[in-house]
RNA sequence: GCGCCGCUAGCUCAAUUGGCAGAGCAGCUGACUCUUAAUCAGCGGGUUCCCGGUUCGAGUCCGGGGCGGCGCACCA
C-alpha cells in the first residue's frame, strides 16, 4: 500500500476523498457496494411526476441513482442536484426528519461533488415547486476519489478531449454530440439497409495498402514475419466482394493515414464506403444525398440544421452540380480542358502565385490545385463537383463521352470534401496500366502513390459488373451537421501522450 | 515540418517596470429544516510545464526541451 497513491503528494482534495473512503470502510459502509436497489431513472421521475403542484407531496416511493452535481446544505435539511448519463438533473432533499441523525450526518461528511448516489424515498414538489425524491434512506452508490471541475466555466479544450469521461459529466454539448453521432450511423445503417446494402467488414490489417492516396502507418506481424499496413481505405476489398456477387455493399469502419492532423484531419476517421453494381456515380450520388438528408432528418428532426456558431444549414432540396473544368475556366477567365498542356496550367499558378511542384506535379495534379485555389472555399451549399481529371483518380472509370476525365464527383458542404463517389473501372486491363502509372510515380518518390494490387487484378479479372462507389467521412458529415471541430465529433481523438 | 501564441491551486483564470504568488468555484471547520452555482463566519491548499542561464532578487528576462492552440505546408 505504500505506492505513490498513499504518498503525501497527491492533491488535498484527492487526499480528503480517500480519507473519506477508509473512514467509510473502517465504518462497516461499502463505498463501492455491488449494486443499489435502484427502481427507475431521473428521466422517468421528471415525466412520470411532471404534473405535481409547488409543495404538493406523494407517498409514491422510488429509488433513483445519480451524480451529484451541486449541494446545498442546511442545519437539518440537505439539498443535492443529481445527473444522469443523458444530463437529466433531479433533486434530492435529504433531511433528519426523513433519513435519521446518523445518516443525515453521513450524508453531510461523506459526499463530495461527483459522488455516485443512491436515494430512496418519496416524489415530492419542494415549496419552491422544485421535483424532488424526500430521501427517507441513502447510500453511497460509488465514491468519486477525484474532484469534479467546476460546472461554471468551461473546461479548456485539452482537458476535453483528454478526459473525455469529465468532458461527457459536466458539459452538456459533450452529451449531445456522441448521442448525435449514435444517431447519424444509425441512420445511415438503416438508410443503406432498406436499399438492401450488406454490411460487411474487411480487413484492417493489410498485406498491402490500396484504395487512396494516402501515406499509411507500417506495423508487424510476428506470426507471419511480415510488415502489415493499416488499412488507408477498403476500396478494394469491397470491390472484390462486388466481384463476387455481393452486389451492394457497404463498411463503415476506420481508415488510418500517417499524415497531418488538424481541424479538419485525424489520422484515424471514419469512413462510410458502399457499391452498388448496375449502378454508377450518378445513381450513387443520389443515395449519398439521400444518405444525409436523411441522416439530418433523424438524427436532428430537420435538414436545416444548426451549427455549433448559432448559424443555419440547409442540406435539402436538390444539391447543385458543377462541373470541375467549366468552373474553373469560368472562374479564371480563361478555357481550361483536359486538353490544355502543362505548361499553361503552370503559367496560371504562376500568375495567381499557387506554389507547384514543376518537376512532379501532372496536368490533372495542377487543374485540382488551381480549382482548389480558387473554387473549394467558396461552396458553402452543398454541391457535386463532377469529372475529375484522368491521372489523379486511378480507380475510376473514363467518362462515357468526354474525353480526357473521369466520372467522379466530389461533394462539398461549408467549404470541405465529405464524400466523393466514382463510376467505377472494372476493365482489368485498364485497371493495371493505371496501378503501373501509379508504381512509376512512387518509384519517383511519391510516397502517397498506389501499388500494384495483383490480387485484386485477378478478381477483377472475373469480371466486376459496372459499377457506382462512394466514400464518406462519418466524422466530417458530423462535422457537416453540427459545426463541430473533428476532434469534438470524435470522442477520443489521438492526442500526444503527456 | 515551419511560424506565432499559451502553460500559475483540483477546475477556470489574475499577478503593474524583474520586488512578499492571488481570486472565484471546489476542499476543511462551524452555523442554519425549502435550497436552486444556497447563504454567513473562519481555515488550509503552489515543483508558476521541465532543464539551464542572467540578476541582490525570476511566474515575469535569455537559451534548450515538453505539451497544447492558431496559421502555413501535406492530406479526406
Amino acid at each position: 500500500m505504500d505506492g505513490p497513491e498513499d504518498s503525501d503528494d497527491l492533491p488535498e482534495q484527492v487526499r480528503v476523498r480517500r480519507d473519506k473512503r477508509d473512514r467509510m470502510l473502517a465504518a462497516g459502509v461499502e463505498p463501492f457496494p455491488v449494486s443499489v436497489p435502484r427502481t427507475t431513472s431521473l428521466a422517468a421521475v421528471r415525466t412520470g411526476w411532471a404534473h405535481l403542484a409547488p409543495g404538493e407531496e406523494t407517498t409514491d416511493l422510488v429509488g433513483v441513482t445519480g451524480r451529484v452535481v451541486y449541494q446545498r446544505g442546511t442545519g437539518k435539511l440537505a439539498f443535492a442536484t443529481l445527473q444522469e448519463g443523458d444530463g437529466t438533473r433531479l433533486q434530492v432533499m435529504v433531511s433528519l426528519a426523513g433519513v435519521g441523525e446518523d445518516a443525515l450526518a453521513a450524508w453531510k461528511s461523506d459526499v463530495d461533488l461527483g459522488d455516485l448516489v443512491f436515494v430512496h424515498g418519496a416524489v415530492i414538489s419542494s415549496r419552491r415547486g422544485e421535483l424532488s425524491v424526500l430521501a427517507d434512506a441513502w447510500r453511497m452508490a460509488s465514491k468519486a476519489l477525484r474532484p469534479l471541475p467546476v460546472l461554471h466555466r468551461e473546461l479548456s479544450e485539452e482537458t476535453r478531449v483528454r478526459q473525455r469521461y469529465v468532458d461527457l459529466i459536466v458539459r452538456d454539448e459533450a452529451r449531445v454530440t456522441v448521442r448525435a453521432r449514435s444517431a447519424v450511423v444509425r441512420s445511415l445503417r438503416r438508410t443503406l439497409e432498406d436499399r438492401d446494402f450488406l454490411e460487411v467488414e474487411t480487413p484492417m490489417l493489410q498485406v498491402q495498402h490500396g484504395g487512396a492516396s494516402a501515406r499509411p502507418f507500417v506495423t508487424h506481424s510476428n506470426a507471419f514475419d511480415t510488415d502489415l499496413f493499416l488499412r488507408i481505405a477498403p476500396e478494394l476489398f469491397l470491390k472484390r466482394c462486388v466481384v463476387g456477387g455481393i452486389e451492394r455493399v457497404f463498411e463503415i469502419n476506420r481508415n488510418f493515414r500517417n499524415e497531418g492532423a488538424d481541424s479538419t484531419h485525424s489520422p484515424e476517421f471514419a469512413m462510410l464506403e458502399a457499391y452498388e453494381a448496375w449502378g454508377d456515380y450518378d445513381s450513387i450520388g443520389a443515395l449519398t444525398k439521400d444518405l444525409v438528408q436523411t441522416a439530418a432528418q433523424q438524427a436532428f428532426g430537420t435538414q436545416v440544421v444548426t451549427l455549433a456558431d448559432g448559424s443555419e444549414y440547409d442540406v435539402g432540396g436538390e444539391w447543385t452540380s458543377i462541373g470541375m473544368y467549366p468552373s474553373l475556366s469560368e472562374s479564371l477567365g480563361e478555357e481550361i480542358t483536359p486538353q490544355t498542356p502543362v505548361a499553361q496550367l503552370q503559367a496560371v499558378a504562376a500568375r495567381l502565385g499557387v506554389a507547384v511542384d514543376e518537376a512532379r506535379w501532372t496536368h490533372g495534379k495542377l487543374v485540382e490545385e488551381l480549382w482548389e485555389h480558387r473554387i473549394a472555399d467558396s461552396l458553402h451549399a452543398p454541391t457535386f463537383v463532377r469529372d475529375f481529371p484522368v491521372e489523379t483518380s486511378p480507380l475510376t472509370r473514363a467518362h462515357r463521352s468526354a474525353e480526357g476525365v473521369v466520372e467522379k464527383w466530389d461533394l462539398y458542404v461549408r467549404g470541405f470534401e465529405l464524400a466523393t463517389g466514382y463510376s467505377e473501372l472494372v476493365d482489368p486491363v485498364v485497371q493495371r496500366e493505371r496501378f503501373e502509372e501509379q508504381a512509376r510515380l512512387a518509384s519517383l518518390g511519391d510516397d502517397e502513390a498506389m501499388r500494384i494490387d495483383e490480387d485484386f487484378l485477378r478478381a477483377q479479372e472475373h469480371a466486376m459488373p459496372p459499377s457506382g462507389g462512394m466514400g464518406m467521412g462519418i466524422d466530417r458529415l458530423l462535422m457537416a451537421l453540427t459545426g463541430l471541430g473533428i476532434r469534438e465529433t470524435i470522442l477520443f481523438p489521438l492526442v500526444k501522450p503527456r
